[in-house]
DNA sequence: GCATTGCGGTGCGTTTTTTGCAGCAGTCAG
DNA sequence: CTGACTGCTGCAAAAAACGCACCGCAATGC
């Protein structure tokens, strides 16, 4: 949009930190993108950034001004969403951003039944762990999010919840499967391979620890529950994971099977679909919102997933 | 600022109603005005105007559009004032809508001293009657309204609020002078100068009516509390205002006295101090309404301006 | 019925704005 | 000191915006 030309160039100033590295990324001058920022600056009548030895920081005014921008930027976005939606063309692109967890089942499935309605309609999803999934909905970086456990719920306003208890994921044979709820004291002596601090559900159990005298020390700590869930089944690793970043139970030969770790034990946790407070959203991800919040009720209304 | 020009043209042609009225209020020709409509229309992939054979009217994407642009200057006003701010110029400019009881004594007061702290802060206050002061706020012409019993509320949200009895306003020697506290029953008989039906006085005088048996007939109507207070005394005319519309009782060699209404007959009003719902005031705007609260809630704690 | 008026839109020459090149002074790493 | 980097500035070329004259059209006045 040629209306808001001028401030997309200078938040490219304000993520390259110099006016020559971003007039390289805009395929322009340094020159013309120069005189631009000038330009602006007499208008405002401040500086926007700060001229350092190596380059430019932005200074208060700009970051006012950044803050700005994104909030034009986004706006703009809605109005043109809206337009395009009563010319009756059902197109959009969405950003969401979500915990690890929503990626191999859950986010699949709602985006494919989406798209299935709406094929016209673009998505984007950026895995972002708690703190930085709040953080991408107040950039606009993401339209909605939908995290697990999140850290603060500053600035986001919560459109809808699930209740999440922790699952134990183990090999198929592993003498716990036997067992249809787990509590955290039968899972002392097995290797325990981890998800680092930065995940909800690491969160949960810490604290669940603090609470009780058991200790569980893992083996393997990693960021992927990708990998953990790889991790030769030899040692009879157990590792942690909530429901609906899990397979369904009778969906065929999985060599893994999960058990919900008793709640006296460990509560539930909650996953929260969120979107930046006081946002209209554009109508594709409105819809899109109101979709996975129907799906979300549904998931925690209904059974969890009962084992065999 | 360079970057709404083309939005303020838009604007500008859905005032005017036709491409070239606008363009003539705005120093320019249909040609550079018309090409630029074209080509934002070209951006946005649908017309904003719809095209009439005497002019031009806003498409239901224009409304989208028009009301977008309102939005999107007042937050750049927001930005350059707290740009401004910070660079430690207090300066700005607040714009009121308020009801006529305000205009001749609170307003002017308040404004005065506000811009004894603040020389550098500009005013606009305008008479707005409480159907148009909301919509002053809706569409950003005003930054702060300043209602007595406002209509509906929506789309605002209340900074303050604060009670106001009806009074009667008669000349000094008049015999209902006599009484400290007056009764529905007594105005009976004399001559009533009336405000019209769009002031809240009228409203609350109209719903006691209604509810009781005692009519009260105009003699005369006006939509100036002016006029009906400077109407010529002889006829011991009565006319109604509420209190903050009055001068102090003890404030010199007024030929007007006032009377408070029993508020069995007639309840007190609600005096209410609003913004637009959800919006950032300029730093201008927000510091005066602050005063603007507290002047009210001293108002209405203290005694409520007790006769001689 | 016909000329007039006011409307939005268009081709073309002109004016204004923006851009790019070359080069300036200054800072910092090696 | 050298070299590479920064923001910034004359000056000329390229690009965009502008104004004029004009077209087709519909409503209005006589």
């Amino acid at each position: 949009m040629k209306q808001l030309e001028t401030l997309e160039f200078i938040e490219a100033i304000a993520r390259a930190g110099s006016i020559r590295g971003a007039a390289d990324s805009l395929s322009l001058t340094s020159t013309a993108l120069n005189r631009r920022l000038l330009a602006l600056e007499e208008e405002l009548g401040a500086p926007v950034f700060e001229r350092l030895p190596r380059g430019v920081r932005l200074s208060p005014a700009g970051e006012l001004l950044i803050h700005h921008i994104r909030q034009q930027r986004a706006d703009l976005d809605r109005v043109r969403s809206q337009i395009a939606d009563l010319k009756g063309e059902r197109r959009g692109h969405v950003k969401v951003a979500c915990s690890q967890a929503l990626l191999p089942y859950f986010m699949p499935h709602e985006i494919n039944a989406y798209r299935a309605e709406h094929p016209k309609v673009t998505f984007e999803v950026n895995l972002r762990d708690r703190y930085r999934a709040e953080q991408a909905l107040v950039t606009h970086a993401a339209d909605i999010a939908l995290v697990f456990e999140p850290v603060r719920l500053a600035d986001v306003q919560v459109l809808a919840t699930a209740p999440q208890p922790v699952h134990v994921v183990m090999v198929r044979d592993h003498p716990l499967a036997a067992k249809p709820v787990l509590r955290l004291s039968d899972l002392v002596g097995y290797p325990i391979g981890m998800p680092s601090e930065e995940f909800g559900v690491r969160y949960l159990l810490d604290l669940a620890m603090r609470r009780s005298a058991i200790r569980i020390a893992p083996q393997i700590v990693s960021d992927s529950f990708e990998f953990l869930r790889s991790y030769p089944g030899p040692e009879l690793m157990l590792t942690f994971q909530i429901p609906i970043g899990l397979p369904a139970q009778d969906s065929g030969p999985e060599a893994f099977v999960s058990r919900p770790v008793d709640t006296r034990d460990v509560p539930a946790g909650l996953l929260y679909l969120a979107q930046m407070r006081g946002r209209t959203l554009p109508v594709a991800a409105a819809n899109f919102a109101r979709q996975l919040a129907r799906a979300l009720d549904a998931a925690s209304d209904g059974p969890v997933r009962p084992g065999p």
